[in-house]
DNA sequence: CCGTATCAGATACACTTGTATCATAACTGG
DNA sequence: CCAGTTATGATACAAGTGTATCTGATACGG
C-alpha cells in the first residue's frame, strides 16, 4: 500500500463540509466544486471518496445520523437516574435548538428534508422506518404515574411532532426557546398531574 | 392594445406548473424550461410573464398561499355554526392531507420549505410575520368552556405545531391518518373536559 | 389603414454542473 | 529496487442552466 490514508476520516471531513454549506446556503449550492473547496480538498478527491455526488449526498447524510443518533444517546443516559418525568423532559428537549451544535445538525436535517421526498434513497435514511421516538417516549410515558385519562400513545404523538416542529419554529425565529420550553413543561404537568 | 390576455391567469397557470413540478419532482427540478413545457408555454413566455427565475418562484409561492389561505377561510366559515370545539377541530383538521388537495399543498410547500431559508423573499412568504395560526386557536380556546387547569396559549402552540408536524407524518406515511385524528380527537377531550 | 404597443417564437451566450480521462506522484511488498 | 497498487492533480466534455437578443406576429387607436 502507498501512503495510507485514513479514508474514514477523510471522508468523514468531507462530508462535513457538505453539512457546512447545506446548513447555511441550502442543499442547492451542494455542488461537488463547492465541497471540494469547503473542505479543502481537490475535486478530484471528492470524486475519489464518494464515487458520485448521490453517494456523497446520502453517505454524508447517514453520518450526521450516526454522529446526531450517537450524541443524543450519550446525553440521555447521561441523565438516567432522573425521575421519569426528568428523563422524558430531557429526550424531548433533545429536540431544540438549544445550543449551536443541535441547531446545526437541525439546519442540515431541513436542508436535507424536502429532497428526501424525490429520493428514496435519502427517504430511508431520514425515516428509518417506523416511529422509535414516539414508541420511547410511550414506554416512558408508560412507566410514569400520570394523571387520570391519560393514554400515552396520544400524548406521544403530539409530543414527540409538537416539539419537533416548535425545534422548527425556534429555528425560524418564530418561537423564543423559553416559550417552548414553558409550553412542553405544562404539558408535563398535564400529564403527570398537578405539579408538587 | 394588441389581442388583450389576462396576465393573471396566464401567470396563475404557469405557476400551476411550478406546483406540480416543485410537488413530484422537488424544487430543483423546477427550471424555466421544465416549467415551459409542464405549462404547455414556449420558455419565452415563462421568461416574459415573470421576468426571472426569482419571480417565478416567489410568486408561484404567493399565488399558492393565497389559494390555500382562501379555501381554509370558507371551509371553516362553512362549519362556523358549530360549538367551539367543532370550529377547532375543523381548523386544525384542515392541517392535514385528508385530501387530494390539501396534500399536494402541503406537498408544494414542503418543496418550498427548506430553501426558505437561504432565500429571504420566500421566508417572507412562508413564515408570514407571525403566529396567526397560534393566536386564532388561542382566541377559539378562550371561548369554550376548558377543563380545569388548562391554558389556551400553551395548548395553542402544540397543538398547532403538533397538528403541522403530523400532517408531514401522514404524508410520508409514518402515521395513519385515522390515528392523527383520534390523538386530536383525545386532546380536545383532554382540552374540554371529559366528553358527554 | 397603419404605426405602435403588446404578445410570442427561435436562438444564442456565458456559465455551472457532474463525470470521465490522462497523467503522475507516493509508498510498499516481493 | 522496482512493479504495482493507492492516492492525487489537472483538464476535458457534454449537458443543462438562466438570461438576453433578434425577430415576427397580432390587433387596436389615431
Amino acid at each position: 500500500m502507498p501512503q495510507r490514508v485514513d479514508h474514514d476520516q477523510r471522508r468523514r471531513v468531507i462530508a462535513e463540509a457538505v453539512w457546512r454549506i447545506a446548513a447555511d446556503r441550502g442543499l442547492d449550492s451542494v455542488s461537488m466544486r463547492e465541497v471540494a473547496t469547503e473542505a479543502g480538498v481537490s475535486l478530484r478527491l471528492v470524486q475519489y471518496y464518494f464515487e458520485t455526488k448521490h453517494n456523497l449526498l446520502v453517505l454524508a447524510l447517514r453520518y450526521l445520523h450516526d454522529h446526531t443518533e450517537q450524541r443524543a444517546r450519550e446525553r440521555i443516559e447521561a441523565q438516567a437516574d432522573q425521575s421519569v418525568r426528568g428523563v422524558l423532559r430531557g429526550v424531548l428537549a433533545e429536540l431544540l435548538p438549544l445550543d449551536p451544535e443541535t441547531e446545526f445538525a437541525l439546519r442540515v436535517h431541513t436542508a436535507y428534508f424536502s429532497r428526501s421526498h424525490s429520493d428514496p434513497e435519502l427517504a430511508k435514511v431520514f425515516l428509518h422506518g417506523d416511529t422509535p421516538l414516539e414508541d420511547l417516549v410511550t414506554h416512558l410515558l408508560e412507566q410514569g404515574e400520570l394523571a387520570p385519562g391519560v393514554q400515552p400513545r396520544f400524548e406521544a404523538n403530539l409530543l414527540v411532532s409538537g416539539i419537533t416542529g416548535l425545534s422548527f419554529d425556534v429555528l425560524h425565529e418564530r418561537q423564543r426557546s423559553a416559550e417552548v420550553l414553558a409550553t412542553l413543561d405544562y404539558h408535563l404537568d398535564r400529564i403527570f398531574g398537578p405539579a408538587r
